[in-house]
RNA sequence: AGUCCCGUAGCUCAGCUGGUUAGAGCGCUACACUGAUAAUGUAGAGGUCCCCAGUUCAAGUCUGGGCGGGACUACCA
């Protein structure tokens, strides 16, 4: 036990980040703060795991700043926290940088490159900053398990990731279908958003459009368009790709868009006719003034049309409505041509109606779907259903489509001409740029036949192939989907159950998300990634989903005795076995995995599907995954063992992750264990630069987390960023903060306790003494410790609800505005010389109480600092047995200790105080300058009282002799006046204006008449109002002839007459002040005596000779002499008072 | 385009269920204090609480509509 506290000579956090480190790294304090909850309760924590082929950023740091304080924080609430590092390992960016450093694409692969020698690539590229993150991990004192982290790349965690998906395939809910994707005709290959958002790939292309003529067809429902006329009634479409106009199978309206009925002529034939469009956009067709005029005289070809309306429609009037195909090329199957309604239609161009062609637009799809409308399709030779464009990017060619189809289905006679044609002259190199398109020729052809409003040239953006250079083309393209709809009740129902910080982001932002959730496309077409577990029958008619080695080895044995395989590529691996020593026998990546062929039960070949599944899925399965369940720790998913770690207590990561990683545990957890697989969760906001632009390499702006921790240490950073911005919020990130924090926060608590340390040690304090009963400790000590204890409870709170900043800022508000700038500046003489008595005692354990809570407080946020502070604190105390304050218990409050009076109380001394301190500063009179009285006006009985109670601290801060209060009944007080809204408010309402200009009116006199009588009567217009006094606030306001200060309800008044006693006693001081600057100067230590020597001078002599003693006592001064002359080189000059100047000669008595 | 967050002093942020002089810190200026001293205190300057409309006796606070910044998702005839 060491029995000094440790002083330092500076605070340097920089040092104490690697010097605390170092400890806990010999001390092994990670493990011992798991070890040591053995048998408690478990907190669960899921870490979201990084890829470590990027470097972590200062962004990781606010990230996982958060994740630590509440795993520590429960740590220190007892209980055992589970914490498991991991890593993400899978996905195209992995694929891309690898491309990059071996500098191929994609197309090499196989060619250039061996699939084995890539996929060997990708496992070396994906932990190639494996080394800074794990250092960003240990410098910024972010406690996570790393000794076993799971790698989403190892066999075993991809065994559980196929294990759920057999679950949920199981359930039913996996499929086979098509989405509509970005395809690149030119490449063959689809491309994903990623790739469609490198720039330049969106171009401004001019293409020729269309508005077309769609024929509604007379019956029933659309009888209502026919009133008055028999002409042809048409809806007006327009589209930016003429060669999907042969694929329509509907049209959309907005269902809260007016549309109209006009009639006018058709501009290419003149023919007559009624049209369809929204009214917003007519006179995007029509010149205004041809309103109503000119049938008669019109001509076909006319450039102004006559046009008229007839009448007008809500969209959803016009839905049902059914009208003739466009372009009769193929007949589709089921049902189509028909008037939908469509959310996303808008009246910002075209007509307000929108052509549908399912085949080619994604929202086409969906819409088609949900209205049960089908897609235009045809079959292919093989007898497969496909897009009427094929794979080239070409109208399908006759002779490659089934004999049948194309008996039955198509017109061959008008498909003719286009077959085999490509929609977009780009995919044909033989064709030259000013080759007649297919938008053109479909365009020329509706024209003619009446079915063409208006045809022209536009501008617009088009994704092009970043690799090719070519336009793109959405397209249908195979994919395995999980039906998340199907449990979609289900998993809103859960969702409600979290604990979201902020809500606004589970209500909202994933609130939303599952309202409209679509199926989970889990198809990705790449090569590194976990395989999707499906073989298949050629044909498709049989298949089999995998869940595990052990069945997968089962049916590679059977797939050998049939006679497909001659090996297995998985030979030697041992079912059961979990070591991974087994499991680094085999790999179930590409292209591996391809060389198994299975057999159906039918006896057929099955092959596995191609796809990869989306890296979400990887990351959303670690609940299950990262501990290989089932196949092993299964007690560990069994809630009875009291030792579960699913679902999680707690997740934390930024918020664009809502669709991403929050959604995946969620949906897998919903459908694999009909369970949340998280109940608390904070989604943070962004770290931006501190002009509030996103940190790039390429800005320039990003700040580098091992830079910043190495010049600063972790603490301020961490500090800064949870107190400066709610979590949710984005910080715009400035290191000038950080320095604040440093220099605010840490100064005044380093400062704090060195002040402490520095007495502590002279007394020789070390807490031995029995510990001073509250009811025996002064007002100070008792108000300090309220508010201690009622920080507690405030910081404790707040940490509960998952609220960091408002902890962080209720322990910075603590130390700085009380801890340090009252309870230390006031207490500072009860240290300072003098016997050991009680009342020193009582202020050593008092500070000593509150620095080591303090410490405890804010060991999460600052785990550094924190622990340094509780070390030194305990090292000479022992009073816990506990090393380090990450193993110490979070401190709990006493309600009884909180005294919201003295709180009270102490706030009218600390205002007061300033009040009085302004005063001084205003009349230049300064502080060492004693002074006789103040006077306090009272209102009321409980004032007086309460001041009372703080007098001496106010008069000894403020260096004033006494206090007198003044009772109202003098009349030299002036008051104020003011209406309590609160309570006039409700009961008035509107006459409250007169009422506040009535009471605005109060003479000296009715307000003292008011308080005798406890009421007034006032007029408000017409009405008598009878005022109680609690519908006033009376207040102070000046006492004339004084110098007064008055703030809010209290009114301080300062005698500023200075008698030859006071003068004397403040020049007295003035000397201990000068004396106590030259001792320091000279580098005596605090406790050395000296003999003081002093040139007389008329003005002081007097007062030095009247306070010889107390100057002796208050500078540790054996002997104080008055001398005649002073030649000494050694004498300093000083100014007592202006114009007051002397010689001082200081000198150190050897003992 | 949709959803969500943010908008209060030069900067970073408080401001509870609406209640009448809108606060703090930093920065700036001046002064003071000090055996905590690269600390501290006091004062001053600094605000159309993004804009508009509404509800209300009363709006920084509630409602609606804009504007600006940011994020995510989707991609449009």
């Amino acid at each position: 036990m060491a029995n000094r506290f440790q002083e330092y000579k500076q605070l340097d956090l920089s040092q104490i980040n690697k010097d605390v480190l170092k400890r806990w790294e010999e001390d092994d304090t990670f493990h011992k703060s798991i070890t040591t909850r053995e048998g408690r309760p478990t907190f669960v924590f899921y870490e979201g795991p990084p890829s470590a082929n990027g470097m972590p950023g200062i962004h990781h740091v606010m990230a996982r700043a958060i994740k630590d304080i509440f795993c520590r924080y429960k740590t220190m609430k007892g209980f055992r926290v589970h914490r498991k590092a991991g890593w993400d390992t899978h996905g195209l960016p992995v694929e891309l940088s690898v491309e990059k450093s071996l500098e191929i694409t994609k197309d090499d692969i196989g060619k250039k490159i061996t699939v084995e020698d890539y996929n060997a690539a990708c496992r070396k590229e994906v932990m190639r900053y494996t080394r800074e993150w794990e250092e960003l991990t240990r410098i910024m004192g972010y406690w996570v398990n790393m000794d076993d982290p799971y790698i989403t790349y190892d066999n075993r965690y991809i065994e559980t990731v196929w294990w759920l998906l057999k679950q949920i395939y199981n359930k039913g809910l996996i499929y086979k279908g098509y989405t509509i994707q970005p395809y690149s005709p030119a490449a063959g290959t689809g491309l994903s958003s990623h790739e469609l958002n490198q720039p330049g790939c969106y171009r401004d292309v001019k293409d020729t459009t269309a508005v077309a003529q769609f024929k509604a067809i007379r019956n029933e429902k659309s009888e209502f368009l026919y009133e008055g006329t028999d002409s042809d009634v048409f809806f007006l479409a327009w589209t930016t790709t003429p060669w999907t106009l042969p694929s329509n199978t509907a049209l959309a309206v907005g269902p809260n868009i007016r549309y109209v009925k006009v009639r006018t002529f058709n501009p290419y034939t003149g023919m007559p006719g009624r049209i369809i469009l929204a009214k917003d956009l007519l006179h995007v067709y029509f010149d205004e003034e041809m309103e109503g005029k000119g049938f008669d005289e019109y001509q076909p070809g006319d450039k102004k049309i006559p046009y008229e309306i007839l009448s007008e429609y809500a969209g959803t009037e016009l839905a049902g409505v059914q009208y003739e195909q466009l372009i009769e090329w193929v007949k589709p199957k089921g049902k189509a041509f028909e008037v939908i309604t469509g959310d996303f239609v808008t009246i910002e161009d075209g007509t307000g109606i929108v052509h549908i062609s399912p085949t080619f637009g994604a929202d086409d799809d969906r819409v088609a779907k949900q209205h049960g409308i089908s897609p235009l399709v045809v079959e292919d030779k093989d007898g497969k259903m496909q897009a009427l464009v094929d794979k080239k990017g070409r109208f399908f060619p006759t002779q490659n489509l089934s004999e049948a189809f194309v008996k039955e289905y198509v017109n061959t006679e008008k498909y003719h001409d286009f077959a085999g044609r490509p929609v977009k002259n780009a995919y044909d190199d033989k064709l030259d740029e000013d080759a007649p398109t297919v938008d053109i020729d479909i365009s020329v052809m509706l024209k003619r036949e009446n079915k063409a409003f208006r045809i022209e040239k536009h501008v617009h953006n088009y994704p092009h192939c970043w690799r090719t250079d070519k336009p793109v083309l959405y397209y249908p393209l195979d994919s395995w989907f999980i039906k998340t709809t199907a449990v979609k009740e289900r998993m809103v129902e859960l969702n409600n159950t979290i604990n979201w910080k902020p809500q606004s982001t589970g209500t909202g932002r994933f609130g939303n998300w599952l309202e409209n959730l679509v199926d989970w496309n889990l198809s990705r077409s790449r090569f590194w990634g976990t395989p999707l577990p499906i073989w298949r029958t050629e044909d498709g008619s049989e298949e089999i989903c995998i869940g595990s080695t052990e069945e997968l080895t089962k049916e590679i044995e059977k797939a050998i005795e049939a006679g497909f395989m001659e090996v297995n590529p998985y030979e030697g691996f041992k079912p059961g076995d979990n070591s991974k020593d087994n499991y680094d026998i085999i790999d179930l990546h590409k292209p591996y995995i391809d060389k198994v062929v299975l057999v159906s039960p039918s006896g057929q070949k099955m092959f596995r599907e191609p796809d990869l599944i989306d890296v979400w899925f990887d990351s959303g399965s670690m609940p299950f995954s990262q501990n290989h369940y089932p196949f092993q720790n299964k007690d560990k998913y069994d809630p009875a063992s009291g030792k579960g770690v699913f679902p999680a207590d707690f997740i934390a990561e930024g918020v664009d992750q809502t669709r991403g990683w929050f959604f995946t545990l969620h949906a897998i957890a919903t459908m694999v264990s009909d369970s949340v697989a998280f109940k608390n969760i904070i989604s943070n906001g962004l770290v931006l630069d501190k002009k509030g632009n996103k940190m790039s390499k390429r800005l320039g702006n990003a700040v580098d987390p091992f830079n910043a921790i190495e010049t600063h240490g972790s603490d301020p950073l961490r500090w800064y960023m949870i107190t400066n911005a709610q979590p949710w919020d984005n910080l715009k990130f400035d290191i000038a903060g950080v320095e604040e924090v440093k220099r605010k926060f840490f100064g005044t608590l380093y400062n704090t306790y060195n002040f402490f340390a520095l007495y502590a040690n002279v007394d020789g304090f070390n807490y031995s003494d029995e510990e001073i009963p509250l009811n025996e400790r002064p007002e100070l000590d008792r108000w300090i410790i309220s508010l201690l204890n009622s920080l507690v409870k405030e910081v404790g709170e707040s940490y509960e609800n998952y609220e960091p900043t408002r902890a962080g800022r209720a322990i910075s508000d603590f130390v700085t505005e009380n801890l340090s700038n009252w309870f230390v500046r006031l207490s500072r003489k009860r240290y300072w010389g003098g016997e050991y008595s009680k009342d020193k005692i009582s202020a050593y354990q008092t500070l000593y109480s509150c620095l080591e809570a303090v410490a405890k407080l804010m060991a999460p946020i600052a785990p550094f600092y924190a622990d340094m502070l509780y070390f030194d604190l305990n090292k000479v105390t022992q009073k816990e047995a506990d090393q380090s304050v990450h193993l110490a218990d979070f401190p709990s409050f006493d309600e009884k200790l909180i005294d919201k009076d003295l709180e009270e109380k102490m706030a009218i001394a600390q205002k007061a105080s300033s009040m009085i301190l302004a005063l001084r500063r205003k009349e230049k009179l300064k502080v060492r300058q004693p002074l006789a009285k103040i006077m306090v006006p009272v209102l009321n009985p409980r004032f007086k009282e309460q001041f009372e109670a703080v007098k001496d601290i106010i008069l000894t801060e403020v260096n004033v002799k006494e206090v007198e209060f003044l009772a109202d009944t003098t009349g030299v007080i002036k008051k104020k006046i003011k209406p309590n809204f609160k309570t006039l408010g409700p009961k008035y309402g509107k006459q409250m204006k007169q009422i506040a200009g009535a009471i605005a009116k109060f003479s000296q006199e009715d307000i003292s008449n008011l308080e005798q009588t406890e009421q007034a009567e006032i007029r408000a217009g017409d009405n008598k109002i009878v005022l109680s006094k609690e519908d006033v606030e009376i207040q102070t306001e000046d006492i004339p002839g004084w110098t007064v200060a008055t703030v809010g309800q209290m009114t301080i008044a300062l005698d500023i007459h200075i008698t030859e006693e006071l003068k004397q006693e403040g020049i007295a001081r003035e000397f201990i002040n000068k004396i106590q600057n030259l001792r320091k100067d000279s580098g005596f230590e605090v406790t050395d005596r000296i003999n003081i020597t002093i040139l007389k001078h008329s003005e002081i002599d007097d007062a030095v000779l009247k306070h010889k003693d107390y100057i002796c006592a208050q500078t540790l001064a054996n002997d104080l002499q008055l001398v005649d002359k002073l030649d000494d080189d050694s004498a300093s000059e000083v100014e007592i008072d202006k114009g007051v100047d002397t010689k001082i000669i200081v000198e150190k008595l050897n003992n």
